[in-house]
DNA sequence: CGGGTGCTTGATCTCTATCAACTGGTGTGG
DNA sequence: CCACACCAGTTGATAGAGATCAAGCACCCG
């Protein structure tokens, strides 16, 4: 079993949410009650192991996850074994939102290195939602976005060939790590494994090492040991057909006279 | 341009609105009032040919999208024009549900048939959200069942054989037409070509119709013109590790006490 | 009747998977 | 401190899945 503390509107409890709270409220300012309302939520402050399952497909699940360091993946397998990851997720991100709606969960998700999560209820989210018509639009804005990553990740696995799925998945995730500070957007520190990135590419291990090889033979990264460097930008977008845009898109909406 | 015609209010809007209604509301029951609210919106009826674009991708939006009849399909492009399917949609579907809070689409929509749609501003949803928690509750719920079948998708092309894939999308499609009483779970008329099966399955066309004639020839499926029929159920959701949980995942989770 | 579209088939080629082995780093225990 | 195991990364050889190219057929519709 693992470590874990239930923080009760503790300094270390409004910290981990403020990661959450930071993100969101770049896409568009929350009132100073709103935002007051969601720090002050209970949360439960988890400690995980590199490759432990943060949630189980077809588990009931009570509780949101808010991961605070490290980095997770969510991810379906075939009867085989086989798995296709769907997405990563580092510092901030609310990796179990979609708990808060849905009794069961259709997908697991697993920790790439040693992980912080914060837990909070169900039931204190829906809450959230019920009294402050900003909050639902925030955390069904926060869906979209990941349903807008979804698609693109499809498109990736579906439509493009070894290399561009390699490329397009490293500079997703240099924006990620920028987002969050860990990167300069051209160097950082690689969050998962060659193994693991054959996952999200719907690669086999061997291939996408080869397609890295080529990236770096042509020229559009550097990497050793773990650090990646992508050399040349404008290539590495060509080749992976990237448009950061869909990470970042316009909104939400506000209500233009009401709100 | 495409005809249209504006109805405040009349009975063919409200028919219109019906179908969404009707499918949310399985999901759980909305209150009088809540149920009365939706129906009194404005709505626009539109009707598109076959293969029209309902939104491009880039597309600064004001209206969301409610299927009346026919099938459309939500893909992306790449830059040498490849295509991705992400999703098929049917009547009752609001299919651009995303455009109340996204002010830009990062996809296109596509009529398979003639199709009729039903328009309603972003602005009158995005009142109805701020007016009544259930219907926020239960717009973010549709937006998360979207995401799960994006994920599945994802996992479909990147993980599944060709065969598998093509029997996986046979089974969802026939999953939404029984939905919508337009098959008995077995039979149904193919909403769309296989080319543009291929285009969902991450195929070519002349691989997705040797596909096809796998799962004929082994005595999964039948067909002739447009008529497709599931013969043997149990091997085809084998072949195509089929489990339908990701269509109708349970929720949305109620407040306990609350509502 | 002609042209377009969707479905089908055959031949060939390319890309990616698979299998197997080897390297180098890291951690562990005797 | 060394022997050992283990894992991520790498390489080579081979097999197989699916793409591509090209052509023909059937059907529908103007």
């Amino acid at each position: 079993m693992e470590e874990w503390a239930i923080f009760r509107n503790t300094s270390e409890g409004r910290e981990a949410l403020q990661f959450y709270l930071r993100k969101v409220d770049r896409r568009g300012a929350l009132s100073e009650e709103a935002r007051e309302a969601f720090l002050s939520l209970d949360v439960k402050l988890q400690d995980y192991e590199m490759y432990r399952q943060i949630v189980s497909e077809g588990e009931l699940t009570n509780h949101c996850a808010l991961i605070v360091s490290g980095c997770a993946s969510r991810f379906k397998t075939l009867a085989n074994g086989e798995r296709q990851i769907n997405s990563f997720h580092f510092r901030g991100d609310m990796v179990d939102l979609q708990s808060a709606l849905m009794l069961k969960s259709d997908h697991s998700i697993r920790t790439h290195s040693p992980c912080r999560v914060a837990r909070i209820e169900c039931r204190a989210v829906l809450q959230l939602a019920q009294q402050f018509p900003e909050w639902a639009r925030v955390l069904w804005f926060d869906t979209l976005v990941d349903a807008a990553i979804f698609r693109e990740w499809t498109l990736n696995v579906g439509r493009r060939s070894a290399v561009s799925r390699v490329a397009h998945l490293l500079l997703e995730i240099a924006h990620r790590l920028q987002d969050i500070g860990e990167s300069d957007g051209y160097e950082f520190q690689m969050p998962v494994t060659q193994t693991d990135l054959a996952d999200a590419a719907g690669l086999s291990a061997v291939h996408t090492n080869r397609s890295l090889q080529t990236l770096r033979q042509r020229g559009l990264v550097r990497s050793f040991g773990r650090t990646m460097i992508v050399l040349d930008m404008p290539a590495m977008c060509a080749e992976a057909g990237f448009d950061r845009n869909y990470l970042y898109p316009a909104g939400p909406r506000g209500l233009p006279a009401a709100v």
